[in-house]
RNA sequence: GGCCACGUGGCGGAGUGGUUACGCGCCGGUCUGCAAAACCGUUUACUCGGGUUCGAGUCCCGACGUGGCCUCCA
């Protein structure tokens, strides 16, 4: 079977066909370091992690390059470093919000699986690049300078009737349509409504760089061209796959192609656009004022990251996920059940069922159902391959079951004790004592198994719910 | 207002022009002093209204509903 993928651009699942099997090429819009990332922030990270680990699968690790930026320059930066750093002086300020926000990002997505990119490049470091590719724009006439901005001209790009795409081909809609929809005030050294910035001056204070254009006053890139710059440093003028949030389609990735696509003189940025969808908490939108904001760092707190990545990989990437506390209780039941059973097992190779529904657009429901016919199959080898190739099983099952036994704070001593006073009421048939003894587990959240060993004799074994 | 997605059983959630998704839950059974856990088994579906077709939940049209985007929100 080959991989297929859904291409935002084109609306169709088509054969992944690399520009270079020997050098699969895939970038994907990082978080803008301002605060804690949140577990909408984590679907991105998440679903393009199980796709880097599937493309190294099928073209080998040596030959797949996955590209996440870290934005670092940003008015919420800026922001956030005047609010909670008000003594320092501003650029010391935002280096402190963006490393601390950084560490924590890379702490958290390492939580959740996810193998770090390839490269990580952040903005600050290549705005060389994005002053090339604006000095490339004015001089195709595709963008001006105006009031120390630099403006890029979507009109310019699509009257320029070249091999160009339109601008618009990749959200589906027309300049006349955004010209009539604008519900902004258009500043007034725009030429046109559509125009976006490329490049603005900093205001006092603020990071600042020297100028493209000509243009004396130190300034700041736009966002939109922070993407195309470290694209274009780390996968040339052309690369394979572009992932990121559905959000991001308009206007961030509309104009990435834009910039990418008129200074390079070339038909397409990547070949295959993917999106994933958004996330709802219980069935709200997730949102500050609603109260129901909630990042991975706190998930993390009650949950295994592994738990996380389960509950985010039950429904396809593309679908919008209403996250519940019983959907992840339902997901932590089933990881359980896949640790003890797969996780101490050696692998062998990923079952071919799983791997399948990964080659169709990513289709981790599916491959979860064929999971859980390898456990039904008693498949533990099998099990246990499939669930690396999918990040999962990063520990042992003592590793997995003390994580809860940590947790709950619980004596270990004193649960064997209890369970030795209740084995032995139990045996003088003192069942009004035993399940006393039983009871005061529970409410200590111990959940005791009875069973057998190989002699017949009653064991029990216990574990935290 | 404009553009774009989506609407499957109690819940989550795939798929597909004509045969079981899968998981959780529920129910029944085995086991147990009784439970729990484990194991075995069972159950229920395709928003509504038209149309195309031998046949549609699957294609087309419409309605209703939900969600996203509309210049820096994943």
């Amino acid at each position: 079977m080959e991989l297929r993928l859904y291409d935002t651009l084109s609306r169709e699942k088509r054969a992944f066909v690399p520009l270079d099997a020997k050098h699969v090429r895939m970038y994907v819009c990082g978080p803008t370091v301002y605060d804690f990332a949140h577990i909408g922030n984590a679907r991105p990270v998440i679903v393009f992690d199980v796709l880097f680990r599937l493309l190294r699968h099928l073209y080998g690790e040596a030959h797949v390059k996955y590209v996440r930026n870290i934005t670092d320059v940003d008015d919420k930066i800026n922001d956030r470093a005047a609010r909670d750093f008000p003594g320092l002086p501003l650029n010391e300020a935002i280096r402190k919000v963006t490393e601390l926000t950084g560490k924590q990002f890379h702490a958290d997505v390492d939580a959740l699986g996810a193998l770090r990119p390839s490269v990580e490049p952040r903005a600050t470091e290549h705005i060389g690049e994005m002053r090339e590719i604006i000095e490339r724009l004015i001089a195709g006439g595709f963008a001006y300078a105006a009031e120390d901005h630099v403006l890029f001209s979507p009109q310019a790009m699509n009257a320029a009737n070249s091999t160009l795409p339109r601008y618009g081909a990749l959200s589906k809609r027309s300049l006349d349509e955004m010209i009539a929809g604008a519900r902004v005030d258009v500043a007034p050294y725009k030429k046109d409504a559509t125009d976006f910035v490329l490049w603005k001056p900093s205001k006092p204070g603020e990071p600042s760089w020297p100028s493209p254009a000509g243009i004396k006053a130190e300034g700041r890139p736009g966002w939109h061209i922070e993407c195309s710059a470290m694209a274009w440093k780390h996968l040339g003028e052309q690369f394979d796959i572009h992932g990121g949030g559905i959000d991001l389609v308009f206007p961030h990735h509309e104009n990435e192609v834009a910039q990418t696509c008129c200074a390079f003189h070339q038909q397409r940025m990547a070949n295959y656009w993917m999106h994933n969808g958004f996330l709802q908490v219980e069935s709200e939108k997730m949102s500050k004022s609603l109260g129901n904001f909630i990042t991975i760092r706190e998930l993390l707190a009650d949950w295994p990251g592994e738990v996380l990545r389960l509950n985010m990989l039950k429904t396809h990437y593309t679908s919008p996920i209403d996250w519940t506390m019983k959907s992840l209780e339902e997901s932590a039941k089933t990881l359980n059940d896949w640790y003890r059973f797969a996780a101490d097992v050696a692998p062998s190779k990923p079952a071919a069922s799983v791997v399948d529904a990964l080659l169709d657009d990513l289709n981790t429901p599916l491959a979860i159902a064929a999971l859980h016919g390898l456990r039904n199959s008693s498949d533990a080898v099998g099990l246990s391959a499939s669930l690396r190739l999918l990040g999962f099983l990063s520990e042992s099952v003592a590793q997995w079951e003390g994580r809860k036994r940590q947790a709950s704070g619980v004596d270990a001593g004193e649960i064997d004790r209890l369970i030795a006073e209740r084995t032995a009421a139990r045996a003088r048939k003192d069942f009004k004592e035993s399940d006393r003894i039983r009871d005061e587990l529970a409410a200590k959240g111990v959940v005791i198994k009875d069973g057998k060993n190989s002699d017949g004799k009653p064991v029990t074994t216990w574990e935290f719910a």
